[in-house]
DNA sequence: CAGTATCCCCCGGGATACTG
DNA sequence: CAGTATCCCGGGGGATACTG
C-alpha cells in the first residue's frame, strides 16, 4: 500500500498479495477471467473475484460482460490502472537490482 | 512486496504495514528507538522491534547500540535502504496525484 | 530507554463444492 | 465460463504488563 505519505485515509492496497500481479497480467491488453487464472498460479476463483472487484471499485480495471452462453467477461486496465505500470516497473527494477544484496544480507545475518 | 517480477523466491516485504513508513522516518538521518515510535503513531514496541529486526536482517537498516545507562540505540538507513527512497517517492507521487480519482471512483461505484 | 513476554483477535486468503 | 457459497486456518499485528 502507499505508505509514508502522511495520514492517507484511504490507502491503496498495492501491498496485498495479488493486485500488482493482476496489473502485470493486464498491462498488455484485456484478459478474460479464466485467462487470468493461468499466470496467477494458485489463485482461487473466489480470491480472484474479490481482487478484481476491489480494483474495479477503485477504478483500476474495467469489467465488461459480453452476454451469451458460455459467458464471456473481459477485464481491462483502466487509465488509472495503466498509470500504475510505471511505478510498478520502478519497484521491479529495484528488486531485480538489489535482491542479491538482500539475500546475502540475510545469510550473513543468519551466520552470526 | 515486490510482485510481478516473476517467481521471486524471497519477496521483500515493502507491502507490509510498517516497513515503508520506517524508511521514511529514517531517510533524513538516524533515529533512536523511542524517536521512531512518535511519528509511527500507534505502533507497539513489539511490532516496531519485529519490523526493525526484519529490516536489519535484510540489510536495509543498521542498529548501533551505545552502551551505558540509560541505553541508547540508534537505527540508520543502510545504503540498501537508502536506495529504496527513490522508488518510494515514485509510489508516493502516484498516490498523491491519483488518490482523488480513486476516491471518486469508489463513490461512483457505491452509488450504483 | 529499549526492549521482552504473553495473550489474543481479526481477516486475508486458501480448499472445496456447487450453479446460471 | 465465470463466478457463488461455505468453511476454515495462520500469522501479522495489537494490548498490556514487565525488566535489565
Amino acid at each position: 500500500m502507499f505508505t509514508g505519505c502522511a495520514p492517507v485515509t484511504a490507502p491503496i492496497r498495492i501491498g496485498d498479495k495479488w493486485t500488482a500481479k493482476i496489473i502485470r497480467c493486464l498491462q498488455d491488453g484485456p484478459r478474460r477471467f479464466s485467462e487470468l487464472k493461468v499466470p496467477l498460479t494458485g489463485i482461487t476463483p473466489k480470491v480472484l473475484t474479490e481482487s478484481l472487484r476491489a480494483m474495479e471499485r477503485d477504478g483500476l480495471v474495467t469489467r465488461t460482460a459480453h452476454p451469451g452462453i458460455p459467458p464471456k467477461v473481459v477485464y481491462e486496465l483502466a487509465p488509472l490502472g495503466h498509470s500504475l505500470v510505471g511505478p510498478l516497473d520502478t519497484m521491479c527494477a529495484w528488486s531485480r537490482a538489489n535482491l542479491p544484496q538482500v539475500l546475502s544480507a540475510r545469510e550473513s545475518y543468519e551466520s552470526r
